[in-house]
DNA sequence: TGTCCACGTCT
DNA sequence: AAGACGTGGAC
C-alpha cells in the first residue's frame, strides 16, 4: 500500500482550494486500474482482441436500464440462439419476444430485431462504426451509440450512462441535482473522455462504467480502493456519498384491477398476445380488466367495473369466484400494481375468444415466456 | 416494508 | 420535451 497522508488533513487542504483537474493523471490512473480489475463479462473482448460489434450492440442494448448480473444469461441466450446479426435479422417476431421476456423494457426488443434486420438489410450485415449512423439505427441513442462506437470501434467518445454521471459527479463535485446537472456533466466528462492522447478510448468507457458499479457505487462508495480518489473533489468535500443530489420524484400512482384465470374442460388456460404497442407490448399475458387509479392513501379496493374491459367479452361462467387471497403486486416504472385473481371455468364451445386469444395447457405455461407480472400470478397458481 | 438504482430511447 | 416504459437486488 502506498504511503498516504492522514485524510484529515489532505481532505481539509483540497476543500479549500481544489487543484486544477489533471486528465491525463485521471487517465493513467484509471486505465491502470482497469488492467488489472476489469470485470470479466461474455461480451468483452479478452488478450488484446477486439470486442465483436454484435456481441457489444446486443449487450448494451440489453445493458439500458439493466444491471449486469441480470443481463449475463440473457446475452449468452441470444448469442447461443443467434449467433450473428444476420441470424437474429431473420428471427420471427415472437420468438425473440419470448428470448426477452422477464428482461423488461419490451420495446427494446421490438427495436432490437428493427435494427438487426436493418443492420442485415441496408449494411451488409456490418455494423456501422460512426455515432451518426449508429443514432439513426432503432434503439440507439446517444449513450449506446457512443458506448459501441467507442468500444466495439475503438473511437474517442464520451459514453455517458449512469455511472458515469455518478463517477463524474463526485470527481468534479458537482451539486446541482440531476437532471439539472446534465451539461455541466458532459462538459466535465469530455475533459476526461475527448483529453488528447486518448489512445484506448473503448477501455477508458468500460473503465469508467467498471469504476462506477464496482467502486463509486451510489451507497457507500469504496473510496479506499478507488485508483482516483486522490484528485476527487466530492470525496475532498466529504459530500462524495451524496452525489450525484437529485430532484426528488413525485410518488408514484397505484393502479388495481383484476386477472383472470379461465380454464375450459380440458384443463388448459386462456392466454393472449397484448397489443404491439405501449405496456407490455407484443408480450404474452393473461386476459386481465382495465387497470384503475387508486389514490394514495386510500385503503379500500377500488371499485372495478368488472364489465369493462376483457370481462364484458368472455361471459365468465357463473361459477366463477374470486378468491382474495389470490393477489400479486407489481411495481412498473410509472405505478404501482395490485392484482386480484377472477377464477372461472368455461365450456370451449360456448365460449368465444378474440383472435389474440389461444388455449393453453397448464404443463406449458411455463414455457410462453411471460413478462414478470403474469409470471407472479402463474407461479400463484401452480403454488411454486 | 419502502426507496433507490436506473439517462436510455422513443414519442 | 415531458412522460411512457420493467425488473430485481441492495439496503
Amino acid at each position: 500500500m502506498p504511503r498516504t497522508m492522514p485524510s484529515s488533513i489532505s481532505n481539509r487542504k483540497v476543500a479549500k482550494s481544489a487543484p486544477p483537474v489533471k486528465p491525463a493523471a485521471f487517465r493513467s490512473a484509471l486505465l491502470g486500474w482497469y488492467d488489472a480489475h476489469a470485470r470479466v463479462l461474455p461480451w468483452r473482448a479478452r488478450g488484446g482482441k477486439t470486442a465483436d460489434p454484435y456481441h457489444v450492440w446486443l449487450s448494451e442494448v440489453m445493458l439500458q436500464q439493466t444491471t449486469v448480473q441480470a443481463v449475463i444469461p440473457y446475452f449468452g441466450k441470444f448469442v447461443d440462439k443467434w449467433p450473428r446479426v444476420q441470424n437474429l435479422a431473420a428471427a420471427q417476431d415472437d420468438e425473440v419476444m419470448h428470448a426477452w421476456a422477464g428482461l423488461g423494457y419490451y420495446a427494446r426488443a421490438r427495436n432490437l430485431l428493427k435494427c438487426a434486420r436493418v443492420v442485415a438489410e441496408t449494411h451488409s450485415g456490418v455494423f456501422p462504426d460512426t455515432v451518426d449512423t449508429l443514432k439513426s439505427l432503432p434503439g440507439i441513442g446517444d449513450y449506446t451509440a457512443a458506448a459501441v462506437a467507442a468500444i466495439a470501434f475503438n473511437r474517442v467518445e464520451t459514453v455517458i450512462d449512469g455511472n458515469v454521471d455518478r463517477v463524474v459527479s463526485r470527481w468534479f463535485a458537482i451539486e446541482t441535482p440531476l437532471p439539472d446537472s446534465k451539461p455541466e456533466i458532459r462538459a466535465q466528462a469530455k475533459t476526461l473522455f475527448e483529453h488528447k492522447g486518448s489512445d484506448r478510448p473503448g477501455d477508458f468507457a468500460q473503465a469508467m462504467m467498471d469504476l462506477g458499479a464496482t467502486i463509486c457505487i451510489p451507497q457507500n462508495p469504496r473510496c479506499d480502493l478507488c485508483p482516483v480518489s486522490k484528485g476527487c473533489q466530492g470525496r475532498a468535500k466529504g459530500i462524495a456519498a451524496e452525489l450525484p443530489r437529485r430532484k426528488p420524484k413525485a410518488a408514484q400512482p397505484r393502479r388495481a384491477g383484476y386477472v383472470y384465470w379461465i380454464e375450459n374442460e380440458r384443463g388448459e388456460i386462456l392466454f393472449e398476445t397484448r397489443p404491439g404497442r405501449g405496456l407490455l407490448g407484443g408480450m404474452v399475458g393473461l386476459p386481465t380488466s382495465d387497470w384503475v387509479g387508486w389514490p394514495a392513501g386510500q385503503r379500500k379496493w377500488p371499485e372495478i367495473d368488472h364489465k369493462g374491459g376483457h370481462i364484458s367479452a368472455m361471459k365468465i361462467a357463473d361459477d366463477n369466484s374470486m378468491k382474495s387471497d389470490l393477489k400479486i403486486r407489481h411495481t412498473f416504472t410509472h405505478f404501482d400494481l395490485e392484482l386480484r385473481g377472477v377464477l372461472a371455468k368455461v365450456k370451449t364451445r360456448s365460449f368465444k375468444i378474440t383472435d389474440d386469444q389461444f388455449w393453453v395447457p397448464a404443463t406449458e405455461i411455463t414455457a410462453l415466456g411471460l413478462p414478470t407480472v403474469f409470471r407472479k400470478f402463474t407461479r400463484l397458481m401452480d403454488g411454486t
